[in-house]
DNA sequence: CTTTCGCATATTTTT
DNA sequence: TATGCGAAAG
């Protein structure tokens, strides 16, 4: 067995070996927080304090979770030991959740045993249908109402409980309602319900909470500074008086605040268990001095709550300093990020691909970044722009999946009944909801009455008919995932009718993606269920997938890049209204301040050199926009900077300059263009209206057209001046 | 019932 | 730009 401690700096060791009392760990960027997990979690077993199936460990993504089991292995090394990470409990917290649900769910009145998760996309649906077509101007926007409906749900406040005063919040809690209540009728749970009932369960059922209790002797839950009020509630309880609970985090790290997180739960925990033993990590083995002086500078101008001896060091070098780059737009900017990449590795041979990363604010910005690196055939790897589980040829397969699961998921029947078209129309299925309405029982019986009754007409009968035995088939079908899956494929002929949709190529690509997740997901799980695959589909994040590939340059959101590091980092789009990011009626200072902590991740990811780049003008939304550099740009230590933008642009780098170069250069255009005036054109003028063209004369600037208006008879003009325009 | 076309519209990050 | 939705045509 391995020195376990030999390597660890006395805070990190004073981090894994305390006992007897709660224990807080700060761990700033690229201080080997994970590391300190993972020897405690392998300290614990070395000493034989505990069995591996006593310890509970929550990562904060699917990808974490793996990585720490196989470090947890690698540690312990040995055969005797090996394969010990898989018994312990390591997870998200919504994969936790699902799990304990799948077993203890029943004891909660009229709930389902078998369930599914509803991912955003479902809900989003769901709250669109409820708000009409009809009324989508006036009212809230569904994405809005879904997100004050999950900040709700997580700080445990029901529909009952949902404070409404104005008119708005009335209609909102109303949609709440029926939002919680179409839920419970498909027999779906969304994120919130997970950890939400879990914590109504241990909080009716106390002798249930008392089994997981001591089950779970030793609980370890990173990154704290990222969850909500229900998930610290679901801590507390399962920890019991704390004296075995290790959280780590760090406030300056928190970029999810929009979804809920609540880093002052991290604060709170202190008060809460007032024996907790706080320990900071400060000292960074991630990267050089100016990165970290440059990043402590950015962070200092948000409140600490933790404190103002924050700041992180090294024993290291100072490093290179961090290159600051604008260019004229954003194809310039990719190109130059594409073209240092390219001049590091052939030419100067400092770096592979894999040494780099850029990252971004917005998954739409990767477009131009992807064909600047295509360009120059330099291979990278890409986090999923739009989540891949949201495309809709997988939530059509999903929802044939979830069916065989529950088969009174009414929102899965709705969705698939009629696709691939098989002759059921909008009338059909509509007949079909409204015997649901009457009767909301076994959603297959319905059905069946209404193809016995004749209630649709003959066609979509049988076409309904057909895919109900499906139905039966598939469930009583045993074998594996992967089996099942390409049967229903075949048996709905799903690919020929794909072939025939506008993007055939990438949906069927799609498919073959899923089959293959599909098909790892068995080899993996050789005893795995089907549920088992739908809730790891469910929970699984774009980054779960993502390998540092060798030999690719890394494409990811900031937010995507938590808890990765990279030898060099691009952080591409500095810009106001990029970063920080802010919507049409600007931002608060609190979501500045999240937008300044995530800048701040972006930076401390790099191990050696940072890239800041910005484009003057960008296209957005099909319109040109003019940003001005991002504010964060001048907080930050000028020395350390150097600006390699080119010097024209440095000269007149203001927004002003640009848009007086923009006008002039549309004045041009417009002169070119009247230039190109032909015999019998059709022409407008400001004063004399609509007019033809009768006879041209002069070269360029001095062209002279002779026009007949419709009102005002004929004129001779001159170009240049006259502003005609084609009509 | 299915397909296609045109229009409107736009926050971003994701368990 | 790109997407999605609803109405009209097929």
């Amino acid at each position: 067995m391995k020195n376990l401690l030999a390597f660890l700096n006395p805070d990190q060791l004073q981090a894994v070996t305390h006992r007897g009392s709660p224990l807080l760990v700060l761990a700033g960027a690229g201080t080997g927080k994970t590391r300190v997990v993972t020897v405690r979690i392998a300290h614990l077993l070395d000493r034989g304090e505990c069995q591996p199936q006593e310890i509970l460990a929550i990562t904060f993504t699917n990808k974490a979770a793996g990585e720490m089991r196989e470090r947890v292995n690698g540690l312990l090394g040995g055969e005797e030991v090996r394969g010990t990470a898989a018994r312990i409990w390591i997870h998200t917290f919504h994969a936790f959740c699902a799990r304990l649900l799948r077993r203890e769910i029943h004891h909660l009145p009229e709930r389902e045993r078998e369930f599914v998760i509803a991912t955003k996309a479902d809900q989003t649906a769901i709250l669109k249908r409820l708000i009409g077509p009809d009324r989508a101007n006036e009212e809230p926007k569904a994405s809005r109402v879904l997100s004050v409906i999950s900040r709700a749900k997580n700080n445990l406040i029901t529909p009952g409980s949902f404070p409404a005063h104005t008119s708005e919040e009335k209609r909102i809690k109303e949609l709440f309602a029926a939002y919680e209540q179409e839920l419970r009728e498909t027999g779906a749970l969304d994120y919130a319900d997970l950890i939400l009932l879990t914590v109504t369960l241990f909080h009716e059922y106390p002798d249930i909470l008392d089994r997981y209790r001591g089950r779970f002797r030793h609980l370890l839950v990173d990154e704290y500074q990222d969850t909500n009020t229900a998930q610290h509630d679901l801590v507390r309880m399962l920890a019991g008086d704390g004296r075995n609970l290790c959280l780590v985090g760090d406030p300056d790290q928190s970029i999810y605040r929009w979804r809920g997180a609540e880093p002052e739960n991290m604060l709170r925990f202190s008060e809460e268990f007032p024996d907790t033993r706080v320990v900071k990590l400060l000292e960074n083995y991630r990267s050089t001095g100016n990165i970290l002086k440059v990043a402590n500078t950015l962070i200092a101008a948000n409140p600490r709550p933790m404190g103002e001896d924050k700041d992180l060091w090294t024993k290291g070098e100072s490093g290179a300093k961090l290159t600051v780059y604008a260019g004229p737009d954003e194809y310039d900017e990719s190109g130059w990020i594409a073209t240092q990449i390219f001049n590091s590795v052939h030419n100067r041979r400092e770096n592979k691909y894999e040494d780099f990363a850029i990252l971004y604010r917005t998954n739409a910005q990767s477009r131009i970044l992807e064909d600047a690196l295509r360009k120059r055939s330099i291979p990278y790897n890409i986090i999923a722009d739009v989540r891949f589980y949201d495309r809709r040829e997988i939530r059509d397969l999903l929802a044939y999946l979830r069916l065989l699961i529950n088969p009174n998921d009414l929102l899965s029947f709705r969705r698939i009944v009629n696709v691939p078209s098989r002759g059921v129309g909008k009338i059909s299925v509509n007949r079909i909801l409204d015997e649901v309405d009457k009767d909301p029982g076994h959603l297959p019986d319905v059905v069946r009455r209404c193809i016995d009754q004749e209630l649709i007409p003959p066609r979509a009968r049988r076409a309904v008919e057909r895919l109900m035995d499906l139905f039966d088939e598939l469930t009583t079908r045993g074998g594996g995932v992967d089996g099942l899956l390409e049967e229903l494929l075949e048996r709905i002929d799903y690919t020929s009718w794909l072939q025939k949709s506008n993007d055939a190529v990438s949906r069927l690509e799609n498919v073959e993606k899923f089959t293959d997740t599909a098909r790892d997901f068995a080899t993996a799980n050789p005893k795995g269920s089907l549920e088992d695959f739908l809730e790891e589909v469910s929970l699984a994040a774009p980054i779960d997938d993502f390998d540092e590939q060798a030999g690719s340059v890394s494409l990811l959101t900031l937010h995507a890049a938590k808890g990765l590091e990279f030898p060099v980092v691009f952080i591409s789009g500095l810009e106001e209204g990029l970063i920080p990011l802010t919507g049409r009626r600007g931002k608060r200072q609190a979501d500045i301040e999240e937008e300044r902590r995530l800048l701040y991740v972006g930076i401390t990811r790099a191990q050696y050199k940072v890239y800041l780049t910005r484009a003057l003008r960008r296209n957005l939304e099909g319109r040109k926009v003019y940003n001005k550099p991002s504010r964060f740009l001048s907080e930050l230590p000028d020395p350390l900077l150097e600006d390699l933008s080119m010097r024209n642009l440095s000269i007149m780098s203001t927004t002003e300059d640009l848009i007086a170069v923009e006008t002039e250069t549309k004045k041009i255009k417009q002169t070119a263009k009247s230039v190109s005036f032909q015999l019998g054109d059709r022409v407008w003028h400001d004063k004399w209206g609509r007019g033809i063209i009768l006879s041209r004369a002069g070269d360029g600037p001095n062209l002279k057209l002779t026009v007949k208006f419709a009102r005002h008879g004929i004129k001779k003009l001159v170009a240049k001046y006259a502003n005609l325009q084609k009509m």
